[in-house]
RNA sequence: GCCGGGGUAGCUCAGUUGGUCAGAGCGCUGGAUUGUGGAUCCAGAGGUCAAGGGUUCAACCCCCUUCCCCGGUACCA
């Protein structure tokens, strides 16, 4: 490393990634896969800002302090921060143009978001998100529909086991009023709690939801306080689980406390239990979960949770749920939505786990190198060619033009066909079209350097310039 | 935030009761090989041992502070 103080350090912030192509390629074959589906499925695209105002981000009073928003400040001293999901901006969005954007409204949104957390496996400051929203109505069969879009993304991805949690809140709302527990405060640490079940077991949340308990570390966490009884029921609730989701309607029914949130809520899972039926969602890919809570606190309805079984500790790779209140802090009138958002970064670490992602260094199909004093127009001349005939092509041009560093560069980044110009192709109006995927296969064995050099013209030919198109063409397809 | 483990070459790491301890492998560069990738062989470049302070005749090693990374936990509207 030089000792040169002018040098700035390179480096990225805490919790920021650089993606390089072996990151980015196959990225860019999730999003597409998605976006696919989402449009699909009638969502259109739209895009809003990275940064909003801060009371957009918190609401007027500015009630919620939250520590994960990243802040900062315009030029003209407005307080502002950086997006944390792409839900709020939605909801901004169809308060701020009710003329053009009238409900129903569905639309896909992609893009980077920011918290400020600490980052852990699969856990970054910045990372990006795959969202859709449903505006205007209460019809669970909007639900319904996004559930089977999380299953359709999995399926195409080629995930053979997985599963998407479903429950709604107001199961849990209907629990807590029948406990007697009205506190916002304390109705939230209770979902937080509940939510923590499949990580730490029901032992362990039994003490949270009492007394507290101190973690491996010596850390004492704060139980939420209630009763040996309370926390009976409660547990009783989440531990509802059965393997059709007409098992759990039937079991939940034993044990909510009677009235009406707990009916109206009931009738919430039955209706959604039909769609799902309706939409050939199978009960061993999307199951009802009493325990599921989600953090966010906006949902009101229905929530939902995708895992992926044989990579579960990643974690949750997309999640989402019904939220009938938010769009009221931007406008008098409430526009009920609902919606879902991948995380990208999370998924894609996943599937590379399961390998069900390709490990492409490149896109790049041929490349063009010379041999000798071959002038740099002929080069462009072949690669324009070649580009002409939709083939994604670079013309090699770097510090050292011999041709063991442009193979070599070719082998490294694993691009599978390359086109040789040398003074003796030129003179005769030919090229050498090389597949270096069967040229490697076929020299894999050769120790010794000068055979292996000898047998360098294997799985080449040299054709006229005219052929030059056809022949890449069917070598590209054989690979 | 809390608990624990770490920061030595581009990467992964070794090192000493404190005294030729500035090391290895991989990678990189060059050569063997000026029109054929890989492997091999040879050679070479690359380090203020995270930063600052202290103890000592002597510190990469011990002590203090700060920063950063990793694991767990908490938090995640």
């Amino acid at each position: 490393m030089p000792d040169d103080e002018r040098l700035v350090q390179p480096r990225t912030l805490r919790g920021f990634q650089d993606l390089l192509p072996q990151d980015f390629i196959p990225r860019k074959a999730v999003i597409a896969v998605i976006e696919g589906i989402y449009e699909k499925y009638g969502y259109l695209p739209l895009d809003t800002p990275a940064v909003e105002h801060l009371e957009t981000l918190l609401g007027t009073g500015g009630e919620e302090t939250n520590k994960e928003l990243f802040t900062l400040e315009t030029p003209e001293g407005e307080p502002v921060a950086l997006r944390y999901d792409l839900t709020v901006g939605f909801a901004r969005l169809l308060a701020q143009y009710p003329d053009r954007l009238k409900p129903p409204f569905r639309r896909y949104a992609s893009g980077p978001v920011w918290r400020v957390n600490k980052p852990g496996p699969g856990r970054f400051r910045q990372f990006t998100q795959l969202d859709i929203d449903a505006a205007g109505s209460e019809n669970v069969a909007l639900d319904a529909e996004i559930i089977a879009i999380m299953c359709e993304i999995l399926t195409t991805l080629g995930v053979e086991r997985y599963e998407v949690r479903v429950n709604t809140r107001r199961l849990m709302d209907a629990v807590l009023e029948g406990c007697g527990i009205l506190e916002q405060d304390r109705q939230k640490h209770v979902l937080r709690v509940v939510d923590k079940l499949a990580k730490v077991g029901v032992d362990n949340v039994r003490l949270e939801l009492g007394p507290g308990r101190i973690d491996e570390s010596g850390d004492p966490i704060p139980g939420v306080g209630l009763t040996r009884q309370v926390v009976e029921k409660i547990l009783d609730f989440i531990a509802v689980q059965s393997d059709t989701r007409a098992g759990v309607v039937e079991m939940l029914r034993g044990v909510l406390p009677p009235g009406e949130a707990a009916e109206s809520a009931l009738r919430e899972l039955e209706e959604l239990a039909e769609d799902l039926n309706a939409l050939g969602l199978p009960d061993r890919y999307v199951k009802f979960d009493p325990s599921l809570a989600r953090g966010l606190d906006y949902y009101t309805g229905p929530v939902f949770e995708g895992v992926l079984t044989d990579a579960a500790e990643f974690g949750s790779v997309m999640g989402g749920g019904r939220y009938n209140q938010l769009v009221s802090r931007f406008l008098d009138q409430n526009i009920p939505c609902t919606g879902m958002a991948v995380g990208l970064d999370r998924l894609t670490s996943a599937l590379t786990f399961l390998g069900l992602i390709p490990a492409l260094k490149t896109t790049v199909q041929v490349l063009v190198v010379t041999m000798g004093k071959v002038p740099a127009c002929e080069t462009l001349k072949l690669a324009a060619e070649l580009r002409a005939a939709g083939i994604r092509t670079e013309a090699f041009f770097g510090p050292k033009m011999n041709l063991k560093s442009q193979l070599s560069h070719a082998d490294r980044t694993q691009i599978p066909v390359a086109v040789l110009l040398g003074e003796d192709e030129v003179a005769r109006g030919q090229v050498s079209v090389k597949d270096l995927m069967a040229g490697k296969k076929e020299r894999a064995d050769i120790a010794d350097h000068a055979a292996y050099r000898q047998a360098g013209r294997v799985s080449q030919v040299t054709v006229a310039r005219q052929a030059m198109v056809e022949t890449v063409r069917k070598m590209l397809e054989q690979g």
